[in-house]
DNA sequence: ATTCTGACGTGGG
DNA sequence: CCCCACGCCAGAA
């Protein structure tokens, strides 16, 4: 029997495409999974994440480009501390230049 | 079974 | 851009 990819399993493969110093949205990933509504399940699916290692959650952040999951990194400043070590400006936990270092797995895995 | 919450997104004002 | 309200699905109590 086939066990199809649950969405939190899909969630996780996307997110460690995610090249060094790119970012990308929740929506974006739900949308790519086929669920565009379903955003939050993105959210909650990286809560679990914390027992993976190959899941670079703090390239994933809102629509707004801000890093709304840094408090679960341990409530500091790790998300932006390691979003920055890879290029990215962050500036009060807000993205500089979003549309320059998005990343959009529809785009790049359209085929995938 | 119900109820609530949640690392979100979209639409209307 | 901000603010408010709704929807969405999955999991925990």
């Amino acid at each position: 029997m086939t066990v199809e990819p649950s969405f939190f399993s899909k969630v996780y493969e996307v997110v460690r495409q995610i090249p060094e110093g790119k970012v990308t949205s929740y929506g974006a990933i739900a949308k790519y999974l086929g669920s565009p509504q379903s955003s939050r399940m993105v959210g909650w699916a990286m809560n679990a994440s914390h027992s993976l290692d190959d899941v670079p959650a703090h390239r994933v952040i809102n629509r707004k480009g801000l890093l709304t999951g840094k408090h679960h990194f341990g409530g500091g400043t790790i998300m932006q501390q390691l979003l920055e070590n890879e290029g990215v400006h962050i500036i009060e936990d807000q993205i500089q230049d979003l549309e320059k270092h998005f990343w959009d797995p529809v785009k790049s895995l359209e085929d995938f």
